[in-house]
DNA sequence: CGGACGTTTGAGCATATTCAACTGCGGTGG
DNA sequence: CCACCGCAGTTGAATATGCTCAAACGTCCG
């Protein structure tokens, strides 16, 4: 068997929380294996996993992984950084369907036979984990463990497009808004990183078109947003200083000019 | 004796007049067979897959498949009638996710451990094939035509979604409602329907909730649409006259009115 | 220092919502 | 058989939310 690790020779990516030298090695021995295929699966099954895995020199910025219409068949696991999305619009814009953090999956919509339906760019510098799917479809289908975590996966996926369809629905732009900065919280929380702090790695207008809004209406609310107490904004970076108060904007009407909604700061 | 050839091919699937006999057999000998996991496998798989499908007896208009929180993890195929899924918002009314015709797959949102994520109701009386996930998967880890057919119908979900989502983002209601019809339009095409006239089994109410929009304004473009010639609408059967309008709207085309519609795609 | 880009801010406008009344069809019961 | 009620859908007028257009700002980089 061609034991080693095949992709050791790739020197260290600087990232500001991640650890490399434990990343680098071995599904075995990387952060984010809870998060991501191998959660849940034995020692030596891991082993065979751990052969198909392919990493990949950083992604730079701007840079795509995938485009629409391409039909190499892999599955990409964020490792580092952060991804964007999208499809291309006729007018020229773009939808942004997600965006996507270390741990996540890409690549999932094109499942062999199948292309590509959205492209997926680097925010930053990022790099990624890369399986051929024909590969892994056939180990999982060795084992169960793997298969289940495979569709578990698959799954999520599901669930996160689904919140993304409520919230575009007939939501307004302050809950939109609300909503797409906890669940960046929460996400954030689930890596180890402080919820509180939030890094916006994409641009005002990656956000306006995620949320189905227009680039001004996102920075009108980030100011509204500021000056009503709920977060600090400084450019990309942005703060949330009552989180009771984005949650509760996220789940309903709201309005953001009105300070002294219900004097709550605990968290 | 009003026999007509539209009559006679829209009983192939409406709900009454379906040939239960030719359809309760067998995959094998389902009309449905192209459009759904047995498509491409071989006879003798088939017989495998056959013993895993368990038929229901019809679902009632307005009864629930699966309940969001549920979690027993089954797959149904859509074999008569028309299902919507949905989840509940915390105000009280819907988000519906997505309408499904025969031929479509439901409960993909819940693979084995998972719950449900919404719920499933039937717009008309309705049947369905249903397979338990954890058998299927058995199965389908053994017969690879199979297991690709089921990420195939898993990647064209996705794809589902996205437009979902694409129509969703930042299109105007005229073009909302034009998408949705049009899809529709398609869709029965794909059934050996007559893709002019729609039978829409779902409500109003529903149809809003889909394109996230209120019931008044999709009532006030059904109008809009009549009058400019594109559409007949009686009630809920909806004849489409003019196709090439629809479709031009639905890419962003505006003005019902204007008839003169052909104008190139820009950048 | 200048130019470009991403972002913020402002004023006016248009689209879709809200609120409200009304229609037509279907069912139910007198 | 008809009167009644109820529900789904339609229509209208007024409002407001988010968009368009436009300009200014700050920061990054040459």
């Amino acid at each position: 068997m061609v034991t080693e690790a095949s992709a050791v020779r790739e020197s260290a990516v600087a990232t500001e929380v991640i650890d490399f030298n434990a990343l680098r090695k071995s599904c075995g021995s990387c952060a984010l294996a809870q998060l991501c295929l191998p959660a849940s699966i034995g020692a030596d099954d891991l082993t065979r996993l751990d052969h198909l895995v392919q990493q990949r020199k950083p992604t730079d910025r701007g840079t795509t992984l995938f485009d629409t219409g391409s039909s190499h068949a892999r599955l990409y696991v964020v490792r580092s950084g952060s991804f964007k999305t999208y499809v291309d619009l006729p007018d020229g814009d773009h939808q942004v369907l997600g965006f996507h953090l270390p741990g996540d999956l890409l690549g999932l919509d094109a499942l062999p036979s199948e292309r590509h339906r959205c492209s997926a760019e680097a925010l930053e510098r990022s790099t990624v984990c890369e399986v051929p799917f024909n590969d892994l479809s056939v180990v999982a289908s060795k084992l169960p463990g793997l298969q289940q975590q495979l569709y578990r996966v698959m799954s999520d996926q599901f669930a996160l497009e689904q919140e993304h369809m409520v919230m575009m629905g007939r939501r307004q732009a302050p809950a939109r808004l609300a909503i797409f900065l906890h669940s960046l919280s929460e996400r954030r929380k689930r890596l180890g990183l402080d919820p509180l702090e939030l890094n916006l790695s994409m641009s005002r207008q990656d956000i306006a078109n995620y949320l189905g809004l227009v680039i001004e209406t996102v920075s009108r609310l980030m100011g509204r947003f500021q000056t009503a107490g709920v977060l600090e904004v400084e450019r990309r970076i942005v703060r949330i200083r009552d989180m009771d108060a984005l949650r509760a904007m996220a789940h309903g009407g709201d309005t953001p000019t009105d300070t002294q909604k219900s004097a709550s700061s605990s968290s």
